[in-house]
DNA sequence: TTAGAATAGTTGTGATAGCAACCAATATAG
DNA sequence: CTATATTGGTTGCTATCACAACTATTCTAA
């Protein structure tokens, strides 16, 4: 039984200082920089860009194990698919084994703009880590992980 | 005139390791956690919440204060204000020295919701940085505000 | 075998986000 | 003053997301 009313807790919320909030428009920032930079040099959206850049590194991937990879909603994968598709930067093709599954791969444009798209992302992901010294992005490295995990494990009881 | 060919990158960019990639994950995964409690045990979204909280902070801030502490579209700000307002939980009235500006605040019942969510944000944010030490908190609260900081200044050439 | 569960993917619906256009009140500059 | 710009706030439109229902195929177990 915790005394509530005695807790360790102020009675008032910082939101500046607290952390869900902060990780929150943090990344909104971070993502955002880069969305610009990805729907008007590329016209694609960021999660346009993370499908393709899933088939980047696993061609023939299913749509659902893209969904799974990039942690977004297969009905989302799906309607950002048709887009990719009906643009002929991927294609797909049943998989004669299984013809639920469709495999999935870039085009030969869509092979294209990802190798332009991927050195865009590295520079600024470099440019991001400029005010990190090598130790200070190996300890946020290992902290963010920490923190991904822990999270998951957290389960808050009514 | 940079030799992209011959560039310091990989060609294909692993999307687990891309810092903007993870930095979002990471942020959807903890503000998920928590918008489930809001959302069953309150009623509220993540974006009422936080106008809630700002008001708790600043009583009789405006529309337009709230949408800037909070880094939220006024439009999106304005919605969610009338759903506020229709469960009267939030009140305004019209300033009387520049009719154009309304001042909020938490109403009688507000302030009982708030003064719920408050210890449950507490808890959960504490829960959260159980996997750090004291010193890592400090280090990571430090490092997130560096980069914070610094995303602002970075502009994507092109 | 074959009925029922599981899996891959699509589609419908409602909520929310972002942008721009807009209204009303106020501030400002000629 | 008075025309113009600025500011606080709302609304319309479109895109995106979350969740659930649905179709089609495959797996499983009696």
């Amino acid at each position: 039984m915790s005394k509530r009313s005695t807790g360790k807790h102020p009675s008032i919320l910082t939101l500046e200082r607290f952390l869900p909030y902060r990780l929150s428009i943090l990344s909104n920032r971070i993502s955002g920089i880069i969305a610009e930079t990805y729907r008007d040099k590329f016209a694609l959206s960021i999660t346009e860009w993370r499908i393709m850049a899933v088939l980047g590194e696993y061609p023939g991937a299913s749509a659902d194990e893209v969904s799974a990879k990039i942690q977004i909603e297969k009905s989302i994968v799906s309607r950002a698919l048709q887009k990719l598709l009906a643009r002929h930067l991927v294609e797909r093709e049943v998989d004669e084994t299984d013809r639920r599954r469709q495999n999935l791969s870039l085009t030969k444009t869509g092979m294209e703009i990802y190798k332009q798209v991927v050195p865009v992302s590295y520079e600024y992901e470099e440019q991001l880590l400029e005010c990190f010294s090598q130790k200070e992005c190996e300890t946020f490295d290992k902290l963010i992980d920490r923190l991904y995990q822990h999270a998951e494990t957290i389960d808050l009881k009514d």
